[in-house]
DNA sequence: ATTACAAGAATGAATGGTCATTCATGTTTT
DNA sequence: AAAACATGAATGACCATTCATTCTTGTAAT
């Protein structure tokens, strides 16, 4: 079996293992069963049980950020911008459930390097948001006493505790365009000088 | 030394030491150390490691919880029941960054145990947002398209990412006052039937 | 085409360190 | 002098990590 296919075996194993039972109750030897590897063999891909962490962030969030900027790129009314980024954030969130949680609880753990890691690309990836309010409030479009690093974490946060609870729960489903579309009325309403005007 | 007051002790050690080092990481002769008791009396008032995480749930947000629902009983006007909701929750998790680091990070381990409980009590808690945004909506000061389940995981998550941040950088802070003013100021816009009416 | 050999990959049992928990003993309170 | 409370060293379970060994693959000599 050739090497990166094993890598990659060993990374959304580690996924979902961590996803279902959390980074320290996680056990190597689960992960290494939920691969089809031995053990050691893990420790031929990574450095330690941390590493394998940092290694999901890495590589499955960094292709959230990636598609999410690039899709952005081609877009500049802030109305349609802000929904983008709903948009991709929900569909992410659900593609990848394991991941999703991953993200969700382990990436709040108190431990220096995360939050580094954390600092070093959430703060990029919420700060997308802000960045289109700022957009927005240049244009005219959105209210000028908004201020884009709170009504960045409420935008974020909105969207964060509600694919939150997908994972979390059993309760009733909305699709991913239901949620969207109440997330953005009220936040469009909620920040645009005129909230009787829609997009386009 | 009384009773009462060693189990207090060791409650509120409990919170600071899981809150800086994580449950997982947490040493119990950590929070021995931090309560000033030996580590053999912890367990002549818990039972393991996860009941002294749960108690301290059970006694630290059962307060808050009490505490929001008599403000709120107090008042009906929905516009200013939701204001109260706001301030009271960003007011606790300011009051004692521990517990709320502890709440945010903590609960949302994937523990089946803990699960239970926070559906339990944090559906409740959330669950007020919903009822006031319903009784909003039979007054007719709230939207009816407005789906009160996912407005309260909006409104929830856009508090509770604000106050994370709070515990997590170290970014410029804005004032219980100026957030609840921003944050009511884009939801009361963004339910609202007529988003000109203010409250009173 | 077959055999021989080496290098890399994979294995999983054994190791060692880290705590949660216990309990024999000591101390305080009534 | 009981009873209740408190202590902290000792125990033992757990699991990340290691490493001696085995397996696989590719190359080259015959």
């Amino acid at each position: 079996m050739k090497a990166e296919n094993k890598h990659s075996k060993i990374i959304s194993a580690a996924t979902k293992v961590f996803a279902k039972k959390g980074f320290f109750t996680a056990r190597i030897s689960d992960i290494a069963k939920e691969a089809k590897v031995a053990d050691g063999t893990i420790y031929l891909y990574f450095n330690n049980k941390y590493d394998i962490l940092l290694s999901v962030f890495e590589e499955e969030v960094g292709k959230i950020v990636e598609n999410t900027e690039k899709l952005l790129s081609l877009e500049d009314d802030p109305r349609k911008q802000l929904e983008i980024f709903a948009i991709q954030h929900l569909l992410a969130m659900k593609k990848n459930r394991h991941l999703a949680e991953v993200i969700q609880i382990e990436l709040r753990q108190t431990h220096k390097i995360i939050k580094e890691y954390r600092d070093n690309n959430f703060s990029n990836y919420t700060g997308i948001i802000a960045e289109i309010i700022r957009n927005g409030q240049k244009s005219g479009i959105y209210r000028s006493d908004i201020k884009p690093d709170l009504a960045k974490r409420a935008f974020f946060g909105a969207l964060d505790e509600i694919s939150r609870v997908w994972n979390a729960s059993l309760e009733t489903n909305y699709s991913v365009k239901e949620i969207a579309t109440q997330i953005l009325s009220i936040f469009l309403a909620g920040i645009q000088v005129d909230p009787s005007n829609l997009p386009e």
